[in-house]
DNA sequence: CTCTACGTATGCCATATTGG
DNA sequence: CCAATATGGCATACGTAGAG
């Protein structure tokens, strides 16, 4: 990014986030999961059961699952079909139980799988983790971000949807990811993932854009009218 | 011509949001 | 209110370009 021009763009970006709060009322399935459990296994399954479906449902599915105990044991002796019960109302319920139980099998040989990866190089564990399928940049970059504190940016349709408007232009993950890490302060790098989800949900809407409320909009290179 | 490395389109499924 | 359409991440199949 060229400086001067874009020191100013940083300063305005880095404090509408900040002073932007978030609404009672929005769930984000990951900062409620990572603050009652401590364990990875937990909040990777989690984002999992997030993948394509509104957090409501994701947690409900998830919250089934931690009623009947979850550890990957137990998990490795379910059946599929037994699996496939219990998160059916996240939807896409069969890819995520493969997933889910291809993960458990890989914590049975390794324990301390996830764990681990917080002490590589964030490419290199991001690699190690996409490779496992179901499991794709997404998914990788919020479990590392959340659980390892790696300084990687998550991109979500709406974190792209949002970004592409502010800046104008199409971008694919790679670029809109290198963008947040790129401009917003270290300290924000995490929070801002769930405040411009929230943009994208309240006011940057695929379609019928409330960009008069929008706190991103004097900044935003598209806004209508 | 074959092989690889990308790029694109589509299905998966439930829910949310839209237009009519 | 309901039917149509959009959303969401990923795997898969297929297509294309370039290297050997």
């Amino acid at each position: 990014m060229q400086k001067d021009t874009n020191d100013f763009l940083r300063e305005k970006i880095n404090k509408a986030l900040r002073d932007l709060n978030l609404e009672e009322g929005q769930r984000f399935i990951v900062k409620e999961v990572s603050k009652n459990f401590d364990d990875p296994f937990y909040l990777l399954i989690s984002i999992i059961l997030s993948q394509n479906t509104n957090d409501r449902n994701a947690i409900e599915a998830f919250l089934n699952l931690v009623e009947r105990g979850l550890d990957f044991r137990k998990l490795n002796s379910m059946s599929l079909d037994e699996l496939e019960e219990i998160i059916r109302i996240s939807g896409l319920y069969k890819s995520k139980a493969e997933t889910i139980k291809r993960l458990a099998g890989f914590l049975s040989k390794d324990e301390l799988f996830l764990k681990n990866l917080c002490k590589k190089p964030p490419e290199e564990a991001r690699r190690e983790l996409t490779s496992i399928k179901g499991i794709g940049k997404k998914t990788a970059d919020l479990f590392l971000s959340v659980y390892c504190n790696m300084p990687l940016f998550p991109v979500d349709r709406h974190i792209k949807r949002v970004t592409e408007r502010l800046l104008d232009k199409e971008m694919d993950y790679e670029e809109v990811s290198q963008f947040w890490r790129e401009v917003l302060d270290r300290n924000l790098l995490k929070e801002a993932h769930y405040k411009l989800i929230y943009v994208g949900r309240k006011f940057c809407r695929p379609k019928g854009e409330k960009c008069d409320l929008c706190p991103l909009a004097d900044i935003c290179r598209w806004r209508s009218e």
